[in-house]
This record gives structure tokens, sequence and C-alpha cells, in this order.
DNA sequence: GTATTTGCAAAAGCTTTGCTGCAAC
DNA sequence: GTTGCAGCAAAGCTTTTGCAAATAC
């Protein structure tokens, strides 16, 4: 997986695995205090265009949370199955669930206009358990 | 609609008249042109004020449309029914469709985690008809 | 007359780019 | 040695903000 004819540097190495390992969707400052924490000085040029890379070797997706917090994005591992992300408009937690039709979705797309899907960002906002009343 | 508790001023009925009566989901650049077109002179400060009005009040919604053309948003009129959005990664055409299997999801979303959607963005990227080979 | 809105300019994010030096092969 | 990568600083875009003048009620 690492190396999709991606050439991997120990930044690359660092990056995708701060990425792969999170609990969630990282943005850019997240992934630079995270390498610094590990001691690795990154600049965020290089995390721009490492992003970049991964992104276009279908290593990373990227989302932006219906910028509840502000105007960046966030990237995670490409999920096995396409997930909805629930993004909480009281508290702003994000959810991650399978996307339950979207096989469907996606034929159904397909035979209606022809278009064929080859990535997806689907962000649900609303209410969490806890926020609604 | 025009008065679910916003003020209207003539700035804002504009700004609502040009996304309501747009072909496709406008970005700030061209509801600054569109305005001047009108003979209406606009300041970006006041777009930008007066979108985020229309947003909270539930008369527009944003789109990034994968940023397929650089870093911006793209406004539309809420729809009746849930749409998707298709951005062809080829020419950068974008397509709605209504979304199949839309309300399904939001049950499930509301069974499976509790959620209560109040507000979606689904864009698909892919290739249209056209440009697929 | 008071409150809200607008325009302008400046500032604040986020992201990209040019270039120089460095590391990998 | 050649090729590609990283760091730094500067620039580019989009969006937000402060404040004074204009507008609406």
């Amino acid at each position: 997986m690492a190396s999709d004819g991606v050439r991997m540097t120990s930044q690359r190495r660092l990056l995708l695995a701060l990425i792969e390992g999170a609990r969630r969707p990282l943005d850019v400052r997240a992934l630079l205090e995270l390498g610094r924490r590990q001691g690795l000085a990154l600049d965020k040029a290089t995390v721009y265009r490492t992003i970049a890379l991964l992104k276009e070797h279908g290593l990373v997706d990227e989302l932006d949370l219906l910028h509840q917090k502000g105007a960046g994005h966030y990237y995670e591992p490409i999920p096995d199955k396409q997930e909805l992300h629930l993004v909480c408009l009281g508290c702003g937690r994000v959810v991650e669930m399978a996307c339950p039709h979207f096989e469907q979705v996606k034929k159904e797309v397909r035979r209606r206009q022809g278009f064929q899907v080859t990535t997806a960002r689907m962000e649900l906002g609303g209410y969490c358990r806890r926020c609604r009343r």
C-alpha cells in the first residue's frame, strides 16, 4: 500500500502513518504538530506536497467536514467501504459510518447519467444523540 | 421564503434571486460579476455576509464541488429533494441528480447512530458519459 | 433618531510556488 | 552525476473583520 508507485521517504512514511493511525481525520495543523512531537521537523510546504501526492495515488481522502471548524481540509485513509461523515452541528464531533446503499446509488448514477463514480465525499450535518433534545 | 425572519434589502434580494435563478451553483466571483451586470455595485464583504445570513436561515446550500476549480465555494438554492452533485474529473462539468435512497440513508443514520440529519453535502467525482473512454 | 447594513481597506487563514541546497540512487 | 525531495520565504486566494458613512425603520 505504501508503495503504489509512490517513492516513500521518511517524511512521507511518517505523514501516511499519522493519517492511518489517527482516530479522526487530521488537518495540516494537526499533522505538523503530531510530526513535531515525533521529533521530525516538518515544513508545511512538505505536508501539502505530500498530501497532494498521496491523494493522487489514492492513498488518502480529503474532507472539509462542512467547514464547522474553519476553512481547512481534513485527511483520512481511504476506507474499504464508502463512508458517511456525520458532523454534529452542536458539539462538532465527527462520526463515521459505512454508507448504506452506496453501491446502489453508484449503480443508479451510472445507469441514469452514464456517470462513472471514482470518488465520493458525503458529509451529513445534524445533531448527534447527545445534542438532540 | 424570502422572509423567513431575514430582513431583505435590495442587495439581499438580488443575491438570492441570482442564486435561485442560476442553472448552476455560483461562486462569489460569479455573484459579484452578475450583480454588477445588473447594475448593482456589490462589495465582496457584502456578498460573504449575505451568504452567511442566507445559509443560517436555510435559504442556500454551500458546496465545494471537490475543489476541481480552485479553493472557493459554490452556492445554490436548497432543493426540494436532496441532490447528488456529480463532478466530472475530465471536463469539470457538474451535473445534479436527485439522490436515490436518501430517505433510507437518513433513516439508517438515525437508527444506527441516533444522529438526526439536517443538511447534507454529497459530491461524487468521476467521469461523465463523454469523458469516459 | 436608533439600529442595521454597506463599502473600503486591512488583516487573517489556508495553500501554492520559486528557488536553493540536500539526499537518494 | 543526475534526479528528485525538503526547507524557507514569499506570494496567491478566499474569507473575515474594523470602522466610518449610508440606509432603513
